[in-house]
DNA sequence: CGTTGTACTTGACAATGTCAAGTTGTACTC
DNA sequence: GAGTACAACTTGACATTGTCAAGTACAACG
């Protein structure tokens, strides 16, 4: 299901994905409609199936997309500032709140459908291994895969949930008054990383940074 | 909107939103169509309509519901056994885990309507104040707002990120393998817990606990 | 006994997802 | 260089959906 071999005239496949990356940026995955996205694409109401062959297809060519450009911001990462627990969590809330359209499909996988399509998982997988890479940075290479699993999905958690709370969820309304998002979210992040150099000094293996 | 002031036979508010609770437990939000709804409910066409508007009334009062019973689970936390952290997060995730029709609703308000629902939002303010009570066992009340603000939206954020990954995103796949899911949240939990205490110790404020 | 209001139902219509069957152009063979 | 094959679409059709409009039934109140 790679981009046709022989492509004339503009690309329909990205004008269909982006068409559908506007619509679900503005107003959400549930209200995509396929025709709608045909519509926007300017070509005919069945053109989208014929590359991604339904709804769930779509989903599934984004979160792809979406992994893949995770696991590049992470791959980008520049650590020599700041602990690669920070830098990995402002990596995360950037993506997230630059890629909103992907963010928002490519965790549901009850959307791309239950044909968890083989290039998605793959990019899944890849971002899911940097992000292990950025724990070894964190806790260091020599604690048992088991831990390391633990700390990663705990950090997952961490960035996941200040992501969702941030795009969908109700966090913005909950400010204290005269605190500005972009402030809130850099002092969670603050936070966050401050107890994961904490742990990992506990743990040992490397020394408290931040 | 209160439940009809005079209603003889069962209760149809009550069985259209459980069907809808169905639907979305088991096929997800975006699959819940009104009619389908109606005919579980073994009404007519319209009556989902008569008792909630549109689609997001649905939503809105499923989310009431949801905020509610998040409330109620805070404040039945026992905190006898466990640090307040601890104890706060596996009701999360329990909650979460047990209500997952809700769960995917309630942090979604594009899919609840732009009408912010006005009891829907005292729900989820009710929720987050019992939050911040949970925050306040944890690093003490006499810390300053702001710092005890950020400190809740990281709690919340590590627990939703969790639950979240755990219900809809690919948690359950990236297990090692010999690990079962129940063990893997709850490792998680411990650590989570575990790096709250050590913050909350460094503040000076409680001692260590867990 | 009439009025009012709630709790629905029935009917209708435009828009949607999706199947089936064209149409057009490029590429490759013989 | 005619014929075949195949990708990249389009057009047409149909059941299903969301939603508006109008009806019916029945309790409560005066």
């Amino acid at each position: 299901m790679v981009p046709a071999p022989h492509d004339q005239h503009g690309d329909v496949r990205r004008l269909v994905l982006d068409a559908a990356l506007d619509i679900i940026t503005s107003t959400g995955a549930e209200s995509l409609s396929m025709r709608e996205v045909a519509r926007r694409a300017g070509v005919s109401h069945q053109a989208p199936y014929h590359y991604f062959g339904d709804r769930s297809g779509i989903f599934a060519a984004i979160s792809e997309e979406g992994f893949s450009a995770l696991a590049g911001a992470f791959r980008d990462v520049d650590f020599s500032n700041t602990s690669a627990a920070k830098a990995g969590f402002i990596a995360y809330l950037n993506f997230a709140r630059s890629h909103v359209g992907h963010f928002r499909v490519m965790f549901r996988q009850d959307i791309c459908g239950v044909t968890d399509n083989e290039e998605t998982a793959n990019a899944a997988s890849s971002a899911f291994d940097e992000l292990l890479q950025m724990v070894a940075r964190t806790i260091g290479s020599s604690v048992d895969p088991k831990a390391a699993h633990t700390f990663a999905f705990t950090m997952w958690s961490q960035a996941h949930g200040l992501a969702t709370l941030v795009i969908d969820g109700p966090l913005p309304q909950k400010l204290l008054p005269g605190v500005n998002l972009d402030d809130q979210i850099d002092a969670v992040i603050n936070l966050c990383s401050h107890m994961v150099a904490l742990e990992a000094a506990e743990m040992g293996l490397v020394p408290s940074q931040s």
